[in-house]
RNA sequence: GGGGAGGUUGCGGAGCGGUCAAACGCAGCAGACUGUAAAUCUGCCGCCCCAGUGGCUUCGGAGGUUCGAAUCCUCCCCUCCCCA
């Protein structure tokens, strides 16, 4: 039985906005949609997991689900919640990002369903050969200047001192061919996005309405807030990303486990497939006991078996498990090996061990956990270095290959949760 | 082409001849309290070391004036705004 979009949605909050009449178009007949996703980095990060998540849900609605990767308006550069005027990509760079980017979004998609495929399409391949003159006559013809300048996105950097360039003004019209081409080619009448996006899609909409006479759909999303105030997905060491060599899959298990606990049943309802049953459990577990943040340990295994898998979604849980026990020395190295597989290591040699041992400030800049060594030891003076989860009380403290789990490892710690493995070169 | 504003340590933003490694806010890091949460409080937040009323390199770039320059002068580079 097919389940109701819609409705599906509107429970997780992930409806925003909509215009007129979405509800109804997505109650009838399968419907083509399609979200646009950012070629800036080969990777994903968790920024976009949203837009993601309602691809695949759509998808397990039986609605036919379109990933665009804009390839042609990347070259451009979106204004919407950009306060400066983003720096341009080549078509080489882009071309790069989206050969990273589909090989993740096949994790949440399927594109071999023969009821309902999903597809990605690289809007360069309209965009790229496009005839200015034919452009302007076809399309340009169909914007009123008044319109655009009226929009939010635009009116925004008006009011700024660097104003905007022509070439992102020009945006919103690029993004509603897009959405007209994908209209001819598809069938695709719903187009989804963040809620900064309205704009853009609405433009879409009426684009479709003047040249085709059909009604198509826009749907937004929320931003994802953090209670604290804080940019979501962002930590100290920058965006959370879906690639496991820019995140490891344990840092990114850690970032979902140290979810608020003001935002972890949004997050649930956001980001994992748990029906509402379960996350009704999740939340009265948290209510009673918010210190086992039960919560946040579902949320982060759901969405790291989500996108890395099940191993590492047990890797990452011993590893936690492990993490503050002092009883670590005492476990054989290849067992901390297995466990911190992710976590980023140095090799020191036997040699740098020898006479009076390593200075474990000259370690922690090496291990890149402190910038400089005058950094290195107000950290370990503050109290906030381990080595084998130990405090190391003095600063001018020295390792020695003695000191190491079985003669051939450190843990060093950092804090609560910055983890670095050492490794003893033989 | 003309006129104006401006480039300071991640960001914002003071400073306008010595007391400036440079106020303040934000962000960040660590500690305490906790639940790997929040809030709060404390410390740190250019680099080096033998850690000190220590050394070194910084305020777009290059020169210069001066005992002494982020601060004054000259030239150059860059950004933004307005007019043409």
């Amino acid at each position: 039985m097919k389940l109701d979009l819609y409705a599906e949605l509107d429970w997780r909050g992930m409806v925003y906005a909509g215009t007129e009449g979405v509800r109804e178009a997505l109650a009838g007949a399968p419907v083509t949609a399609y979200i646009g996703f950012d070629p800036t980095a080969s990777s994903l990060h968790v920024g976009s997991l949203l837009p993601v998540m309602a691809l695949a849900r759509l998808q397990r609605c039986g609605h036919r689900p379109i990933a665009i990767v804009g390839g042609g308006t990347g070259l451009i550069g979106d204004p919407s919640g950009k306060a400066q005027e983003r720096t341009l990509l080549t078509l080489e760079q882009v071309e790069a990002n989206l050969q990273g980017i589909r090989a993740q979004l096949a994790r949440f998609l399927d594109f071999e369903s023969t009821a309902a495929p999903a597809r990605i399409v690289n809007n360069a391949d309209w965009l790229v050969g496009l005839d200015l003159m034919v452009f302007l006559r076809d399309i340009g013809k169909h914007f009123t200047v008044n319109y655009m300048l009226a929009k939010e996105s635009v009116k925004r950097r008006l009011q700024q001192d660097e104003g905007i360039s022509f070439t992102e003004f020009s945006y919103l019209m690029l993004q509603a061919y897009d959405f007209l081409t994908l209209f001819d080619r598809y069938g695709c009448t719903l187009q989804l996005g963040g809620s900064d996006q309205w704009g853009n899609i609405t433009a879409g909409c009426d684009l479709i309405r003047k040249l085709r006479g059909v009604r198509a759909h826009g749907l937004v999303m929320p931003l994802v807030t953090t209670a604290a105030g804080v940019k979501f997905g962002k930590t100290e060491a920058g965006a959370v990303w879906l690639d496991e060599q820019r995140t490891s899959p344990f840092r990114f298990y850690q970032f979902w486990l140290n979810t608020d606990d003001r935002d972890v049943i949004a997050y649930l309802k956001y980001f994992t497939f748990l029906g509402q049953d379960e996350i009704r459990g999740l939340e009265e577990a948290r209510a009673e006991a918010p210190e086992k943040r039960e919560a946040q340990r579902t949320l982060a295994r759901e969405v790291t078996r989500l996108v890395h898998g099940d191993a590492h979604v047990q890797r990452a849980e011993h590893a936690s498990s492990l993490l503050f026990g002092e009883r670590i020395a005492e476990l054989p190295a290849d067992e901390v090996l297995a466990v911190f597989e992710d976590v980023p290591s140095t090799e020191v040699s036997r040699a740098d061990l020898a006479g009076d041992g390593l200075g474990v400030a000259e370690l922690l800049v090496r291990a890149a956990l402190a910038k400089s060594r005058g950094e290195a030891t107000r950290l370990i003076k503050g109290g906030g270095v381990y080595v084998n989860n130990r405090r190391v009380a003095d600063e001018r403290a020295h390792l020695g290959v003695d000191q190491a789990i079985e003669g051939r490892l450190f843990l060093l710690r950092k804090g609560a949760r910055h983890l670095h493995l050492v490794r003893v070169a033989e």
